[in-house]
DNA sequence: TATGAATGAGATTTCATTCAT
DNA sequence: CATGAATGAAATCTCATTCAT
């Protein structure tokens, strides 16, 4: 039922879009009785919550897995890795992407995404400090932060963007980006 | 009138939030009536429009201000420079750029920042033209693209997310990582 | 409900005036919620006709069920019945007749009194075609179209009006009128 | 001044109809401050009335004037000349006929029309008593009243319903009935 | 006198939420 | 549990009218 009503809620984001979504509809499209909505859920902002819950969730798990595939590589290709996985986990669900990026207040997903990249970011220092000696710098954690902000921003910009650029000059470009500034 | 409009919008963004917000309210706030709201904008968007035309109109004159100044500058000077500008530029309104990237939804001032942005990247691509053999790739297009968005997302989140960064030294990391990324 | 809502709206529409009717009082007067209207009615317009089309139909079961019985008479005598049927439902809700007539912009119900008016107009023609040997005209349509209008203006201002004619003084008139134009 | 704002009014009545006008759109199609609109009337419905009024004077003196010239006739020609008359002044403007008698209520000016009609009764009784011996009855004031209703409400119906009857048997028709209806 | 910016009451409609069944 | 009719607060927007200039 829960599962229901998540899915409902996206068909719903997705086909008639943010400003369009009700209670209202979310149970016409779950083929749920509005009450029934409130059994499961306290409001409307917790539905949502869980249908961008659900999305950051497999967002993370993808790239959680690919990393823990890449755990042990290094350099460039490492990152290159990385970056692929993550623009193809995005790449999975544009659709929905873009109605979280662009639609929904960023604030709906600001704690989700604060607490990802928090957790991003601490294997990223656990991953730099296992390399301190071929770094340029030795604040692994403003490095990190760097880091992980400007791999996320770009990446979900070209899917949203589609800019006239190659995937895989992308991830190239993206790869020397990074490398660069990490190596000493 | 149109500017006591335009101020009280802001106001009642600022404080009360963009869920708050309503025409009653931007009205009482402006220190005026309801219908008035209706003698210069057609309806409730183009008065949050006008606001963050406003703000983003701002914005991008202290940018390109800047950037005029110092666009005969080269290396990580100029870099710096710009991001300094930049940064200022951002940290002048934090409320209104919280508000306008946390609370709105991005559509509302995605086509302006689309703009601004090809405009900031088409500088940026002549920029590079003149330097072209000191760089490390012939593809400026691209190049600017990523560093433009990289500058611009750091530089926002930096100010919006206030990471336990001294000022100086985000300002030397994200020069460094863009200097490095451009130089041969 | 929708019962609720349409006595509710006749009521208003008798007690307050066509003017002053208001969603809002048609809810307070049905001692439902306002947002209930909307569950049965797509707008306010919808409402109103419901209460006008209810009157019609009432109206027009009367006039048939009494023309019905009379079908088989002839001569003044059918005229005189028939009108008199006419005149007796109109008088049964003079309120509403009158509301419906001065106070409603006759748009609002045009359309449902020109298909009373041709279905009417067709008995009275069938009519009339069995009877073709002592009428004045050949012209049965034209001739029907004159009675029609002429029988229901006249008993319509005669209830609405209230002139000094006894009422039975008045169907002896429209009886010789009616007659006197169609006999040979 | 008066004049300019009648004329704006009966314009706006014409073209945008009787629920899209206002006071505003009247001083604009006027070409006047919708403040001045209340230095001459007393409010909106005001107006209206004066638009409405000048319409019906227009009217009253059209069919004055082709009475006092066939006064002296008799008989059906007398009847004829005079329907022809109010039909001929009731086509000359469809459009503002149409607006009265369907877009705005009925109450706006049933006073004027009761006041018409009174008048042209009074006329009525005037004629019939001159020709007292040659008519059915000798209760003239309910004969005129009859008669009077019964050729305004046919010839307005006339032309607006445009029902598929030539002008002249129309002409025919009516003369016929009123005709038939006096004649002892 | 003419203006027209400003008013503000009030109208229609939506929709998150409740609760009796 | 599930339902869904009913709710009612609140939002946007209109427009007849006023009044300082």
């Amino acid at each position: 039922m829960v599962e229901r009503i998540i899915t409902g809620g996206r068909e719903v984001l997705l086909e008639d879009g943010y400003d369009a979504l009700s209670t209202n509809r979310i149970a016409a499209r779950a083929g749920v009785s509005p009450g029934s909505l409130y059994q499961y859920f306290p409001d409307k902002d917790a539905i949502i919550d869980a249908v961008v819950q659900r999305y950051g969730d497999d967002l993370a798990e993808q790239v959680a897995a690919a990393l823990g595939d890449r755990l042990g590589d290094v350099g460039p290709r490492m990152i290159r890795d990385t970056a692929d996985a993550l623009l193809t986990a995005l790449e999975k669900d544009v659709g929905l992407l873009r109605v979280s990026m662009e639609e929904l207040p960023a604030a709906r997903h600001r704690d989700r995404r604060v607490a990802l990249e928090r957790r991003v970011r601490e294997l990223c220092v656990a991953y730099l400090a296992g390399r301190s000696d071929l770094l340029r710098s030795d604040d692994h954690t403003t490095t990190a932060w760097m880091l992980v902000l400007t791999a996320e921003a770009l990446t979900v910009r070209y899917v949203l963007d589609a800019p006239d650029i190659p995937r895989e000059v992308f991830l190239d470009e993206l790869t020397a980006l990074c490398h660069r500034y990490l190596a000493r």
